[in-house]
DNA sequence: CGTTGACTTGACGGAAGTCAAAAGGTGTGG
DNA sequence: CCACACCTTTTGACTTCCGTCAAGTCAACG
């Protein structure tokens, strides 16, 4: 099986045949997989081991006292539930899958020996955290000064990127299985108002979402109705200096 | 002068007297005083020192295409402008002084070999960046959920807990040396719409905001009017094993 | 005393929320 | 294999919150 924590890490450096087996046993040891809108870990929980994402999809989310709730990141395959575990002491937030998942389960000290043993696989742990905020910081953006219209746009273009980076969108297609209450909950939106505007994008041409598959059509103009810029993704990989760009990206970048 | 930095990663751990110097070594270097609207670091930049601030604030803010502006985080004293540094090519936002702030700058190689030899400091560093997390999380969460008023009174709860935290707001008073346009640009409102609703805060007599100093009268009541729970600023020290809770932060938390 | 920048107020418009119901899909059990 | 229940998506009518535009106040400062 393909590892797609390593293909997202290869965006960041080139690894040695070593330090590539390493990442391997990470996701070959203890699995478990979720069902289908049940949660991975839960809000005030003490975690002692980290979950990578191998399959499925799965979602940050917390739940406010009138009983709305708010995703805050999406993780896709490649993603890290909980990097925090190593100096957190319980979990802030709760991230539930939301379609069957399947997750990499590692006691947090093997990760530990991991790191002490390369420090090429610790800078690209700290790459995948620093570029995990800059997510975030995106997110804020679209909610504050971005209308609906834009807001969604440009998190389905960073949604299809981050599923091109791990070979899962080759024909700006991809397997995106939520509900559009679920995306109205990451938007910030109802989800009558998420169902209007994302009826626009699809009379636009720009998209189509049926069957739990999201096709990008119009990737171009998508990029520009979100004003899109993709250096907060950090996918340009200055360090390999042969002036390779963002391979599996590609043009979208 | 006190260390604003040390104060803050205190909340997490204690400090050995050498790695207690060690921070202090940190703070005493190199420093840089930024006038107050002027920027510490732009988007695109390429970043060789980490600035710490020591006095002042700062603010992660991103321009987009139509001239809006939003701000994604403050910087207060003892936070760290640019961990991502280490890793990252590139600034993918800028970060401007607000008010007259100083730095301190600080080469990234001395950091590094300070990491390599404090376990205990690297692990203060990842629980500063973690917590930094959460609260871009937090600020998604306000944006997409919270209505204007609720989302007015959690930033300034916060930022309470924050000042606090670093020995500046005592009385639940302090200097807080910004505009309500530069405020409506970090909530997503209008400066006149922030207007309104500021005035609706001070009228329910929760805060009172002049001459650049922000006071709350009534912390009880504004902690509830932001449903605010401070379990994402992870204050709480576990490791200590003391039981002691959020010193500084006191029985706001 | 006039200029400037920050704050405030009012009137109005528009984007998004609310409420309610209908239509379309999907899975399950009889 | 159909019927039913249930969930998701869609549509319509109405409301509300917040943005927009414009003018006016106020304090600081040269």
């Amino acid at each position: 099986m393909d590892n797609p924590l390593a293909m997202k890490l290869e965006q960041f450096t080139a690894f040695t045949a070593d330090e590539r087996q390493r990442l391997d046993e990470l996701v070959s040891g203890r699995r478990h997989t979720y069902a289908a809108r049940t949660d991975i870990l839960v809000e005030g929980e003490k975690v002692n081991e980290i979950h990578i994402v191998l399959s499925g999809l799965a979602a940050r989310y917390k739940i406010l006292a009138d009983g709305s709730r708010q995703i805050m990141a999406f993780l896709v395959p490649g993603d890290i539930c909980d990097v925090e575990v190593f100096v957190l002491a319980e979990m802030d937030h709760s991230i539930a899958a939301l379609a069957e998942t399947e997750c990499a389960v590692v006691p947090k000290r093997i990760v530990e020996s991991l790191l002490t043993e390369s420090s090429n696989l610790t800078r690209a742990l700290w790459w995948s955290t620093m570029t995990d905020s800059a997510v975030l910081r995106e997110r804020i953006i679209d909610h504050g000064r971005r209308d609906t219209r834009e807001r969604l746009a440009h998190l389905l273009y960073e949604i299809l990127l981050r599923y091109r980076i791990v070979g899962e969108a080759e024909d700006n297609s991809f397997r995106f299985p939520l509900t559009q209450e679920e995306l109205a909950d990451a938007t910030g939106m109802t989800p009558v108002h998420f169902n209007r505007v994302l009826q626009e994008l699809r009379s636009d041409g720009l998209v189509e979402f049926r069957a739990k598959t999201l096709r990008v059509l119009d990737p171009v103009r998508l990029k520009a109705v979100a004003q899109f810029n993709s250096n907060y993704l950090h996918l340009d990989r200055t360090e390999a200096g042969d002036g390779q760009v963002a391979e599996r990206a590609g043009d979208l970048v």
